[in-house]
DNA sequence: GTCACTGCAAAAGGTTTGCAACGGA
DNA sequence: TCCGTTGCAAACCTTTTGCAGTGAC
């Protein structure tokens, strides 16, 4: 994992904590503790990389409370899962709504897209074969400007690419 | 698991046993039941509907080869994964090459488009955010057209869509 | 005959669940 | 006080791995 060093995002802390008041669900102190995690995830990151952070290191929540908060949270369109990483499932922190996320496979660091017009643009070519769209999975990945920065200097610090 | 009812797809069949020869692979009797099964298989599958249909009820094939040969498949670009499928990992028989997945949500019925300029339609919007896009997943669901009409006649018969 | 391939069984993750104790409102 | 929440530990499920026996070429 990286090392949080980005700027917590205080915006999306607040209003996870707001809308899960809102449900009726209590303020406890493992709750806190997750959400100020994720909050200062500065990459997609695993379920299991909270739990390392969190129980093993400073006991602060358990894997259940863990996994059941995550769960809560992509459900509730707080997080949502990258695909083109590895099999494991990792998490990125959203907005509610419909986007699409562009994940550098250098360093990890996520963009979201929200200007999303693919089904459009797509269906002239499922129409002509009779199929009607009704959502759709679309993830990107490549380089961030820094990271293509930093290999134009010195190409032997390039990672492998997913798939 | 869907009947296999549809037919067989030789050609993709045909194409999967010269590759696995040509790679210098035996020709043996499990493989040669994996490879029949998937050839004929109609709808996005898991592993372990091929482990439950060969090994448990006819013997024909042990769950480690199952898996052995579909890393293989997907290796290989003879199967793909998708993903807006539950958390299951689940398969579908494609050609070699890039290409996208469009997956009916009701019958779980696939078809490839290969016509695809998404990266091209995409890059203007993160030009403007200094992102460079390299690869990228995309995937479709909605109602194929045998679907839509079963369901304009019958609306009950909707299942739940995914996610 | 050789060595790739197989089946078995055990291990290895990652994730979920049951339940008694805890603690926020 | 009440009941939502938690932690623990065990269960689960899918996938991987080690290894000795088997069989394709």
């Amino acid at each position: 994992m990286a090392e949080q060093t980005q700027a917590v995002d205080v915006v999306w802390r607040e209003r996870v904590a707001r809308a899960l008041a809102e449900s009726g669900q209590r303020r406890t102190v493992p709750r806190q503790a997750i959400l100020d995690w994720i909050a200062a995830a500065g990459a997609p990151f695993s379920a299991e990389q909270v739990v390392a952070a969190l129980e093993q290191q400073q006991g602060l929540s358990s894997r259940s409370t863990i996994y059941r908060l995550i769960d809560w949270l992509v459900a509730q369109g707080w997080l949502t899962r990258i695909y083109n990483m590895d099999d494991l499932h990792t998490y990125v922190r959203i907005q509610p709504g419909h986007h699409h996320m562009a994940v550098c496979t250098q360093c990890g660091a996520t963009q979201v897209i929200s200007d999303c017009a693919i089904e459009e643009r797509i269906q002239p070519i499922l129409t002509a074969t009779d199929f009607e769209v009704h959502g759709h999975v679309l993830e990107l990945y490549g380089l961030c400007g820094q990271c293509r920065a930093v290999l134009a200097r010195d190409p032997q610090q390039r990672g492998s690419e997913p798939r």
